[in-house]
DNA sequence: TTGAAAGAGCACTCAAAGCATGCTATATTA
DNA sequence: TAATATAGCATGCTTTGAGTGCTCTTTCAA
């Protein structure tokens, strides 16, 4: 429960992939091969993304996306609003109104509770999840080679 | 996103109901008739809870249900967990273990995500959540008498 | 002893959301 | 101009959450 969906959580792979591989533009096909995820629906998050300028795209040979902001700068509450909307852990959540019922009386502490959870997420960068298990996982190929090397 | 299900939505508001209406026992009808929730889903919802033994049930006229624990003592990850089972924020998530890539690298930055989560709804309590807006919600009946009259 | 109140148990339907996919068009670079 | 890569579009499948009706059993009170 307190799921993402499969549209955030592709998406920060790919972001988190992205990250490690640098400046270069990175395609979708190579993301694809790499991370295993579906193609079309990771093609739609980048182009989310993108449309909201987290990442840029450039078309043809040698394309594909970049990140347009530090990975420290950027932190998953805003990705995860881009690619699935706002935080809303309960109805009541929403501003405090619960409209079923007048006599709810745990609205606004649903309220304190999201507004925790999101807090959460904002304070976390992308550059922390790219980076929390840099010693298992960036495969000792050429990526990873200018962001946090040591 | 990041929503909880109506089961736990319920489930806190009729504890939190609970939690005001003092120790005697409270039936399924008032607390449907005062919240407005569809009778038959919280009926499940509270026998799930009485199964976990966070309220106890009793037949016949003048039963209802119970809290077992002082709402102080009662987490909403307790209650939160029972009715829709353990957080778990993204696949990834759970273990540590990303079976769609063996290259993925977020896994235990979600992790580290998912425990903060969890952690919030480990330190926010039922009296909390059902106090946070006593101010306004708590009808000027006969209810919260004995808990927080003042 | 009987009747009424209240929880317990059971199976099914409906709707929404998320997930996934194929194909064609357009842009860009070599 | 040929090859690479994103852009755009519509649709079907699957999962899961939400909701509901009815009958049975327990227990208290009259």
């Amino acid at each position: 429960m307190l799921r993402l969906t499969k549209r955030s959580e592709y998406g920060l792979m790919a972001l988190a992939f992205m990250a490690q591989s640098g400046p270069a533009y990175t395609s979708v096909r190579s993301i694809v091969s790499d991370l295993g995820v579906p193609r079309r629906l990771l093609a739609e998050v980048l182009k989310d993304l993108s449309r909201a300028n987290l990442v840029e795209a450039v078309r043809g040979p040698g394309g594909g996306y970049r990140l347009t902001t530090s990975p420290e700068d950027l932190s998953l509450a805003r990705v995860v609003e881009i690619l699935e909307g706002p935080v809303k852990v309960a109805e009541c959540a929403d501003g405090g109104r619960c409209d079923l019922s007048p006599s709810c009386t745990i609205q606004s502490g649903i309220h304190v509770v999201a507004e925790r959870i999101k807090s959460v997420l904002d304070t976390y960068s992308l550059a922390e999840l790219a980076g929390a298990d840099d010693n298992n996982a960036v495969a000792p190929k050429e990526l990873a080679s200018d962001r946090y090397a040591v």
